[in-house]
RNA sequence: GCCGAAGUGGCGGAAUUGGCAGACGCGCUGGACUCAAAAUCCAGUGCCCUUCGGGGCGUGUGGGUUCGAUUCCCACCUUCGGCACCA
């Protein structure tokens, strides 16, 4: 028999594929019906230069559905492109030694390589890099249409600055204080910098979650917590001695009775006016300077401390008078950057208290505790059932009810309001890095910051040489770039120098890739409104703040402006896990990388395609294990063997099961009934190969059965979205064509069941025997087989048969007692 | 600290609605084929006891609900992930 030879196969039918554009679809705004169409998508890579397992993993499951829904008669969209611009690639280039003008485009004509090897089924007319000026030409348009809006605006504003990348970075690439790409401490600076007004969209990031159809709950959560929404008021203190107001903003206005103290944070703009011509004035100064160079990290871990400014304020509720401190454990980037201190029910507030001996006022207490219950000067946990006590009128309520009170008593005063305060800052979009979009302004002596018109653009990056980071943009040192004319005054100006963060290459790429061609626009509403929201997105959890917010943000911003026509733009989101080597998450900085080019070259495309989803469920971790390996090669080889062997018999016409039917038969109709829920519903993407795998078993134990060459072609059938090159060539072995688009087998519902089945009988719960059952019996039937059992009988030993549970079809259990 | 996920043989994992725990694969053991090896095929493989009929135990730990629990409830342990001075 001949062998399987998997590299001759599959460059026989990736050329096949490629020769019939199998996997595109048309670009055309014709024909273009609202039914049947699936938008399948997986995050796109940056060009690192090399394809490993974790891309492997996370491409099959794309590859799967698209397939599945191709041969459901759906209008499969599926592209691929490459995320080339921004800090990712640069950085790529910068390990390989090599300028990224030049190391770019041959990075990802290595991974594209890589990727047609592995034969995915991808529309190749449709691919998109972020790098080429046709495609940033409209991220520079997107970014002038956001600056109209008022949604773009630059600021002298607290950065985080990586000294590493030499870069400042959005708070979302800040973890733990660290830089996420890199790792290096984070520093604190104040820089002048572009922003996109995300915090406008707050709440319609949150309350529209409600148009998704399937997330997952954990990337829910991740968003809810970082947008941070929460309700409470914003209350004024009035400066004793001043004719100033200062706003604070509080969640729990049902301790305002309790204020003891006023926290400016160093950064807070009244501090100098505060302090100015006090003796407190060095005081105050020499803190907010030695703040002011402590690191992120610093700031966050030190003890609290700060200094009293001499200076205090009237709380509105009491007319008490407080002492007004600055302290750098209130953070100017929240609220108001002020707050009221209630160290009684705070613990910061408390630590505060303690170290400065500050007083402290119990002001609510737990349901049923006495009112004076003497928790005197500690700190009390928030409990659900408060009560307030010590605040005048308020007394007595429960807290809840206190808090509405309060506010609305100080609102018909005029010295609080209802307010939402959130964790979410804006987005800081300005890179001080060579290898980005550049951002479309210019600078005039004249007329200040000056969006340049759209027949500008693009506005191309200039070949730089020295491209390495340096702390300021290295386009700077373009000059004859630099100097241009004003659009508006035609006098002298400088363009903009900073390059835009990677995230906003890709929170629109999904839209281009409807229509990647468009000259005239970023794309044609009515095609992309056609195709979007995706159907089927999937990628790393890593993401699931970054990407999916900013995502989201501006499709939502689109939407406004009428550009698009629907309001989130990923109905499902799959996160698949990472893949783990020796320990650690394979990636190329981490040096564990495992190329799946090797595996392909020995053992071919297909079973390297098989082992990834069979490696377990692909919403959790993963470790890469090499000893599995040859398991999929065997079957493949299996597959092969007892396929080819059918081959050689009668066509079969589908219907080889006259009745009754053989169990081969019944078997291959569970096995597609099996497959078909685990890839459309449940979303499990290894154990259709395991069912395959039982369904090639049983058939090669039962090559004459009658059905047998039935259950080869379900078999070959069912295993096309995984190994769909040996698939392609069995397919042809036994006769037929074009399997990528034969429809989908239906599995026959009235073959779904066993003609016989053991019954399994269980005394007091335990099984005691299994009983070979054919046909249909009553439950009484089934009762008196369990109870003639010989072994069953033992387990009886006279005893009394209290009850019987039955099961039908599967389980007896008699309780004996 | 708060929120979430997970814990099943030597290993990866399966068990979908509370109904046969360990599918499928790896590994291992024995056998067939072979001069030999590879490949392939067949059989076995949770642990303990066994008079070989079978019996007991078993899904992180301890309780509970139920005729019956990997699955539901309570408490705890461990691992991983997210958030963490957000007022």
């Amino acid at each position: 028999m001949e062998q399987y030879d998997p590299r001759a196969i599959e460059s026989k039918w990736q050329a096949v594929w490629d020769d019939e554009r199998a996997f595109s679809v048309p670009d055309s705004t014709e024909d273009l019906a609202s039914e049947g169409k699936t938008y399948v998508l997986e995050m796109l890579p940056y060009p690192s230069g090399q394809l490993h397992m974790g891309h492997v993993r996370n491409y099959m499951l794309g590859e799967v559905v698209a397939h599945f829904r191709r041969r459901h008669g759906y209008r499969v969209l599926r592209p691929m492109g490459f995320d080339s611009f921004g800090l990712p690639a640069e950085n790529a280039a910068i390990r390989e030694g090599g300028h990224p003008r030049d190391v770019t485009p041959r990075n990802i004509a290595g991974m594209r390589r890589q990727m047609t090897r592995l034969g995915w089924a991808i529309d190749w007319d449709r691919t998109l890099s972020t790098h080429d000026p046709e495609y940033y030409r409209w991220t520079q348009w997107l970014f002038l249409k956001f600056y109209e809006q008022g949604l773009v605006y630059r600021k002298e504003v607290p950065v985080k600055w990586c000294p590493n990348d030499q870069t400042v970075l959005a708070n979302e690439q800040v973890i733990d204080g660290h830089c996420e790409r890199c790792g290096a401490e984070v520093e604190a600076k104040s820089l002048e910098q572009w922003l996109f007004r995300i915090t406008a969209y707050a709440d319609r990031l949150l309350d529209e979650m409600d148009l998704l159809e399937s997330w997952p709950e954990r990337v829910l959560t991740m968003q809810r917590n970082w947008i941070g929404r929460s309700q409470g008021a914003e209350v004024l203190f009035r400066v004793d001695g001043l004719d100033v107001d200062i706003p604070v903003f509080t969640t729990r206005p049902d301790t305002l009775f309790g204020a003891t103290f006023f926290v400016l944070a160093p950064e807070h703009p009244l501090v100098e006016r505060l302090v100015d011509g006090t003796p407190h004035e060095r005081e105050v100064r020499a803190y907010v300077r030695r703040t002011g160079a402590r690191s992120a990290v610093e700031r966050e871990t030190k003890e609290k401390d700060g200094v009293f400014t001499g200076r205090f304020v009237v709380n509105p509720v009491n007319e008490a008078r407080i002492p007004v401190w600055v302290s750098d454990y209130v953070l100017m980037e929240y609220g108001t950057g002020a707050i009221m201190a209630v160290p009684a029910h705070d613990e910061r507030d408390f630590a505060f208290a303690e170290r400065y001996s500050l007083a402290v006022k119990p002001v609510v207490v737990p349901a049923g505790d006495d009112a004076d219950a003497e928790h005197d000067g500690a700190f009390v946990a928030h409990s659900d059932d408060e009560v307030v006590v010590n605040s005048a009128q308020f007394s007595g309520l429960s807290a809840p009810e206190a808090k509405r009170a309060i506010v609305e008593w100080l609102e018909g005063r005029g010295s609080a309001r209802f307010a939402t305060g959130y964790r979410l800052r804006d987005w800081l979009l300005s890179r001080q890095r060579y290898w980005g979009t550049p951002i479309p302004i210019v600078h005039c002596e004249r007329c200040g910051i000056v969006p340049l018109p759209e027949d500008q653009l693009p506005v191309l990056l200039p070949d730089v040489d020295d491209y390495l980071p340096k702390g300021r943009s290295p386009l700077a040192a373009a000059e004859h770039w630099v100097r241009t004319e004003c659009p508006s005054c035609g006098g002298e100006a400088r363009r903009e120098t900073d390059t835009m963060d990677t995230f906003v290459d890709s929170s629109w790429y999904f839209l281009r890739y409807t229509d990647p061609n468009n000259r005239a626009a970023a794309f044609d509403r009515r095609i992309v409104d056609y195709w979007l929201p995706v159907n089927q997105y999937i990628g790393g959890v890593e993401h699931a703040i970054l990407h999916l917010l900013y995502s989201r943000f501006f499709t939502k911003v689109l939407n406004d402006m009428g550009m698009v026509g629907f309001r989130e733009p990923f109905a499902r989101l799959f996160t698949q896990g990472m893949v783990y080597y020796r320990g650690a998450k394979m990636s190329k900085s981490k040096g564990n990388v495992v190329d799946p080019t090797e595996y392909v070259e020995r053992h071919g495309a297909d079973a390297v395609r098989l082992y990834l989803p069979f490696l377990g469920p692909v919403d959790q971790d993963a470790e890469w294990q090499d000893t599995g390996f040859d398991g999929m090669v065997r079957f493949l080889r299996k597959l092969w063997r007892v396929v080819i062997d059918q081959a050689d018999r009668e066509p079969s016409d589908g219907a080889a099961g006259q009745a009754p039917a053989s169990a081969l038969h019944r078997k291959a109709h569970r096995t597609i009934a099996k497959v078909t829920d685990d890839i459309g519903r449940r979303f499990a993407m290894n154990t259709p190969i395991a069912s395959v795998m039982e369904l090639v078993n049983d058939l090669a134990r039962a090559p004459d059965d009658r059905s047998a060459r039935f259950a080869a072609e379900t078999a070959v059938s069912l295993i096309q979205p995984y190994a769909p090159h040996v698939a392609e060539e069995l397919w042809q072995r036994l006769g037929y064509e074009r399997l990528w688009e034969h429809p989908w087998p239906k599995a026959d519902p009235a073959l779904l069941v066993e003609e016989r089945f053991e019954l399994v009988v269980q005394v007091n719960g335990k099984v005691r025997d299994r009983i070979e059952i054919t046909g249909d019996l009553t439950e009484d039937e089934l009762v008196d087989r369990a109870k003639q059992s010989p072994r069953v009988q033992a387990q009886l030993d006279g005893k009394h048969v209290r009850r019987a549970v039955v099961v039908p079809r599967k389980l007896v259990n008699l309780v004996i007692g």
